[in-house]
RNA sequence: GCCCCCGUGGCUCAGUCUGGACAGAGCAUUUGGUUGCGGACCAAAGGGUCGCAGGUUCGAAUCCUGCCGGGGGUACCA
């Protein structure tokens, strides 16, 4: 556990600012933010700050100057090697090194835990995701919701927050009713009736072969039920079933859950009415046309609805999805105290944002807790051909589909590559392709390779666990490796902050590229030179133990072999 | 109509929220590389008006405004 370099240098030339003032070298003037960023170019060095350039007024002199007078004065730093003023006056810091290699070390200590850090100062964080309608299989787009909530709360935990991941079933809508119709026509059906399908029901297989599976377990059990009650007795079956069935398919994929909330108990435990109550006392409820509506001077319409006898007749007076969602952003928020609640939801939801944002408000609760991601659809191709899909029609391609035709680490790995701003053209002819065009295999290929010259070493006799002399590690691409290794820290703080998983995709082919260039470039067991053997493998371990992490929180597996 | 997202080399995408020094990858194309630890690798080359037009700034792919193109949403579906 340890600062961010980034932030310490930051200090460091803020430091460097105060001394000079005091010392009388630069006139007082209030220093600014300190920005620090990563040049491009090596020649700039490790960390740059412009700082300088914009101070020329202020301090009366050119920012050259400024930036020298800074450097006079900078504190001394073990990590800095070289810190120089470049161009219209940046100042450039090179990383110390003796410092840099022995990082190596630092790292091997942390293990699994380096990359961690502490900005979350412990507190509690939601994660809500998935929470697709248990009404049929999870697909597509479902999947890359599940790889971003999943990869959201490792990187969440990672960045010191404490983390609970939650599936948010919908076992209360009208959507639940036509599931349960579907199902029980589909169950007259098996035992040989001539019952006919609703128009707008579920029109998948799954929904026959369930309704068989009933029959053939239950017999006519439900049919001496009045009707009213077989459908919601099999819609229920069929929610719990599918449940399972969900829940079996996310596992496949790496992804579980700490709690699975159900939308039902909103009601049975009367909170929803507790809830209406509130929202009615503060004058955010109105009732007319028969029905009740939300009301808030921060939605744009005049008005949404909490529920309506016309929604779905029995019971007769069942709410909208929104009103589940005002009591359950209480729930999170007050009833389970989570500090920030994060939902995943599709971008076809943005709409909803402003009322549970609103809603939250109209409850007293600061609405920077409530945090949507929003991300972009998943167009699903065969071979460039759109492929279309709906629960409803049954024509869908399932992520237990997918994970037969090409396993959870290429799914997790190409729903993660891009941010969750733009929409994902998920070729499945290319995902099944073992190509170039495909960089998880690269990013896992630099693991495996790691672990092969580690099964080498320790063929020929090596001590491969030995703690080797680092300071050997002098070559330009050894320094490069760990100088990549050591911006995990960086990216677990971006990434966190951002809520924008993909940066780990990036860091990972990043952390390969300059893995694979060390291979070339190092050979790592020699037996005329045992000491830098020894400094290699150590290094080797420690660029294993980077990548292991890197590809653990995007929750991919770290092969041995491939 | 209104709201949200996208528009960066032939293709797929980083970089935009936190404005900085000649705009980065991968794929594709061309040309090379290992009598050594896995060639699912590496190197080099060509290829870009950062959708368009204004504005702010010492400085804009990045911020602001307008427009164009593509996708999504638009309240008794969830």
């Amino acid at each position: 556990m340890r600062r961010l370099i980034r932030e310490q240098i930051a200090e460091l030339i803020k430091n460097g600012f105060k001394e000079a003032q005091t010392g009388g070298a630069l006139p007082h003037f209030p220093i600014p933010e300190v920005t620090v960023e990563r040049p491009r170019q090596p020649e700039y060095g490790d960390y740059s700050s412009p700082v300088c350039l914009r101070l020329a007024r202020e301090a009366q002199m050119s920012p050259r100057e400024i930036a020298a007078r800074v450097l006079a004065h900078l504190p001394p730093a073990p990590y800095v090697g070289k810190a120089e003023v470049a161009g219209g006056g940046y100042i450039n810091i090179t990383l110390a090194t003796d410092w840099l290699t022995s990082q190596v070390n630092a790292i091997l200590e942390e293990g699994e835990s380096f990359g961690n850090l502490e900005i979350g100062c412990g507190r509690r964080v939601q994660v809500e995701f998935v929470s697709a309608n248990p009404t049929g299989p999870i697909t597509v787009a479902s999947a890359r919701n599940a790889v971003i909530g999943d990869t959201l709360a490792n990187l969440l935990a990672a960045a010191g927050y404490q983390v609970e991941r939650e599936y948010y079933v919908n076992d209360a809508g009208s959507q639940v009713r036509k599931f349960g119709e579907s199902l029980y026509a589909r169950y007259l059906q098996a035992l040989g009736r001539d019952e006919p399908f609703p128009e707008d029901g579920y029109h998948g297989h799954y929904v026959v072969e369930m309704a068989q599976q009933m029959a053939a377990r239950y017999g006519d059990r439900y049919l001496s039920m009045p009707r009213e009650e077989a459908v919601r007795a099999l819609g229920n079956d069929g929610i719990a079933y599918v449940v399972e069935w969900i829940k079996r398919d996310l596992e496949a994929l790496g992804v579980t859950f700490d709690v699975w909330f159900h939308e039902r108990s909103l009601y049975e435990s009367g909170l929803f009415d507790r809830v209406l109550h509130m929202l009615r006392e503060r004058g955010y409820v109105v009732e007319y046309d028969d029905a009740v509506w939300f009301r808030h001077p921060d939605l744009e319409s005049d008005a949404v609805i909490i529920r309506s006898p016309r929604i779905i007749p029995d019971p007769a007076e069942r709410p909208t999805y929104f009103a589940s969602d005002i009591a359950y952003v209480w729930n999170k928020l007050v009833e389970r105290g989570f500090d920030q609640a994060i939902y995943v939801w599709g971008a076809d939801h943005h709409g909803d944002v402003p009322r549970v944002k609103a809603a939250a408000k109209a409850l007293g609760l600061d609405p920077a807790r409530v945090v949507i991601i929003l991300y972009q659809m998943v167009n699903l191709k065969r071979g460039g051909e759109d492929v279309r899909m709906s629960k409803r029609t049954g024509e869908f391609v399932t992520l237990r589909e997918l994970l037969d035709e090409v396993g959870p680490d290429p799914i997790r790995f190409m729903l993660l590559t891009c941010t969750v701003d733009a929409t994902i053209d998920f070729d499945l002819a290319l995902a099944v392709e073992q190509s170039d065009k495909n960089p998880v295999y690269y990013v896992q290929y630099a693991h495996a390779r790691i672990a092969s010259i580690l099964r080498y070493a320790a063929e020929l006799g090596w001590e491969v666990e030995k703690p080797g002399d680092v300071s050997l590690l002098t070559h330009g691409s050894e320094l490069a490796l760990i100088r990549k290794m050591l911006d995990l820290q960086e990216i677990v703080a971006l990434a966190a902050t951002q809520l924008a998983p993909h940066h780990l995709t990036v860091y990972a082919k990043e952390l390969a590229t300059l893995f694979h260039a060390f291979y070339r470039d190092c050979r790592v067991v020699d037996a005329e030179q045992p000491e830098l053997t020894q400094a290699r493998l150590t290094l080797v371990r420690a660029a294993r133990n980077v990548l292991a992490r890197a590809l653990h929180l995007m929750g991919m597996s770290a092969p041995e072999r491939m």
